[in-house]
DNA sequence: GCGTTTTTTGACAAGGTTGTCAATATTGGA
DNA sequence: TCCAATATTGACAACCTTGTCAAAAAACGC
């Protein structure tokens, strides 16, 4: 079989021998420290080049304040919103010199404060990470706020967020977006405007509703009460509404839907029962998830720049950790972009 | 702002002054080492209950054999495959007390074997993971394989593999799945089916289309060079199939698509032409992926327990672990499940 | 030129665990 | 009952870094 394991990697001991100085410089110049020279540095550079040095993360968090490891905590590792975000992050912390590693919370809604609480400290001590990416539904979570404020660990919160909480935070204008939305809809003349709404605990739905009705209020439209429909960002949500809207007497001619599985399912049910999409009713989503390319017509809807949110919450993390004086509160908003495709069309009717 | 960061979170001594014993002892309790007896190991379990403690990972992998954590290394971390596997690979570490950390190499094919042993160093030596899990396509490569072999390091392959090296491997059997998809469309009569295949580099598409062969020669049909499309895996392969197929004089009656993705994409382009789908068509894909049974109507298919793949990888791997005798070759297949849905029916011509 | 401040460097301890090995307690055999 | 073998326990070193602090070197002020 294979060697055994250990084999002869170089320490940081072989660097400084070999570079003629002492362990602690190499240590300096490793990581980025001042006070020491120039000569000194790109000798040190050339030896730990030389001997393909890598340090020990165990050694450097066991002894030093970081752990070059960011957790990523979310609920569902199996959604293209998670995994998007997430492969950002990965790749963020890959240039970065950071570990990804991820955490999985279920039900916490029906957790306790104590158990949340026990839930962070067993994540945060097993590998003390020296940041937390907090996504949506957690990103707007009190109680997980308070925790990790409380343990003092670092978080980047990813989604639109209410909380009082300073701290950092990625997020896309969802408000903004969704006045685009019902703007463009507008703009082809349409009055009667549905809305799917998303899961009530998680914020973007909200934040995406206000951004409807406050764009139906000023383009002097009324919002039909029957023509909000509610839903958990899920196909079957969406579906359920169309059937809804068939059964309806005088439906609305366009549907602005909280998402992009949703506005599939809806699609699904409108061309099952023989209306045709955008002709008999137009339909907006929201998120560009690959969906939005694998229906026909093609999915008008919004981009988010789901993997640029993941690696934006991981850089802004670690500039954060390497600016002594603590980051304060912080807010950073990524452009999304209005998707014009396929289920969008002047009205046939009034 | 928060309490500074470290707290007073308990350690081994602590917990061996609680429980009146020494540290080395709750070591051993800790680790379910022999010799301790029952007695004390209550006792030090007890303690270590009452006072929180959770051991440091840092400590634990500098000092001792283990790191707790198990590196996964893929290509693509956006698709529903790897993420699927990622799910159950990180349930099962939770559960195992293991942490999942997530590494992505691009461009393998370009590597040199001295740029693949670095990359491969660099993730190993920085935080020395116990074990790696490897997906396919970078389960079947002979390189990587031969680097981590030398490098002493425990793999799990997940996915068909053609290697001759031995070691441990989690797969389902995509050779019976593809005979058993054969059969359900000669069963119900079909004689003239197509074949879409997928990447080149994946072995399942090989497999898959052995699979394939194999059955239609069973049955005594003959497979027609023109209807086995090439493909990549993506909607867009299929809905090219689907192209080819309308234009061609006299296309298949069925088509069995190496993946879901693919069968969507075909039935699309089928759809979009007027064609009805199971009626003029039948269709069956593989994986049963989220597109399944968002497409009318419902994709027939063979579902992958993808999650478990993933959950089995690593149980496999940590169980190797323990077993002080190197588990030797070691070949775990998980069952699939043909999945009948809406997408095929007897054919209406011959 | 000499004392003082500032910059650069290194010696040493410490971090929390596990491996080694010796010491002690227990068991078994005669 | 006593000695040998075995099972249990603990003392101590070691793992590889970084933080602390003091020493040495350089720069500065007069």
């Amino acid at each position: 079989m294979a060697k055994t394991r250990s084999e002869n990697s170089a320490k940081m001991k072989d660097v400084a021998e070999l570079a003629g100085v002492s362990i602690k410089t190499v240590s300096r110049v490793l990581n980025n420290e001042p006070h020491v020279q120039d000569k000194l540095r790109r000798k040190v550079r050339e030896a730990a080049e030389a001997l393909d040095y890598v340090p020990s993360q165990s050694a450097r968090s066991l002894r030093g304040s970081r752990s070059y490891d960011i957790n990523l905590v979310c609920h569902n590792a199996g959604s293209v919103y998670v995994n998007s975000i997430q492969f950002g992050a990965v790749i963020a912390c890959q240039e970065l010199g950071y570990q990804l590693s991820i955490s999985l919370i279920e039900n916490l809604d029906q957790m306790a404060m104590a158990d949340i609480r026990h839930a962070f400290e067993t994540i945060t001590r097993r590998r003390r990470p020296d940041g937390v990416v907090l996504l949506a539904p957690y990103a707007n979570d009190e109680k997980i706020a308070f925790v990790l404020d409380e343990m003092g660990i670092p978080v980047v919160r990813v989604g639109p967020v209410d909380l009082q909480n300073q701290g950092m935070l990625v997020e896309i204008d969802d408000y903004k977006a969704s006045i685009e939305v019902v703007r463009h809809l507008t703009d082809l003349g349409h009055k009667r405007i549905g809305f799917i709404r998303g899961s009530e605990n998680q914020r973007s739905s909200h934040v995406r509703f206000s951004g409807f009705s406050v764009a139906m209020e000023a383009a002097g439209l009324e919002i039909d009460p029957d023509f909000v429909r509610p839903g958990a960002f899920d196909f079957q949500a969406g579906y359920d509404a169309g059937q809804f809207f068939l059964g309806h007497a005088n439906p609305p001619t366009a549907v602005f839907s909280s998402n992009d599985d949703m506005a599939a399912g809806l699609v699904a049910a409108l061309s099952e029962a023989g209306l045709k999409v955008p002709e008999d009713m137009s339909v907006v989503g929201f998120d560009d998830a690959d969906i939005a390319t694998r229906m026909r017509p093609f999915l008008t809807t919004v981009r988010q720049p789901l993997s640029d949110l993941g690696s934006t919450a991981v850089s802004e993390l670690v500039k954060g950790l390497s600016d002594s004086k603590k980051a304060g509160p912080h807010r950073i908003v990524l452009d999304h972009e209005f998707v014009l495709r396929g289920t969008t069309a002047p009205p046939k009717r009034i």
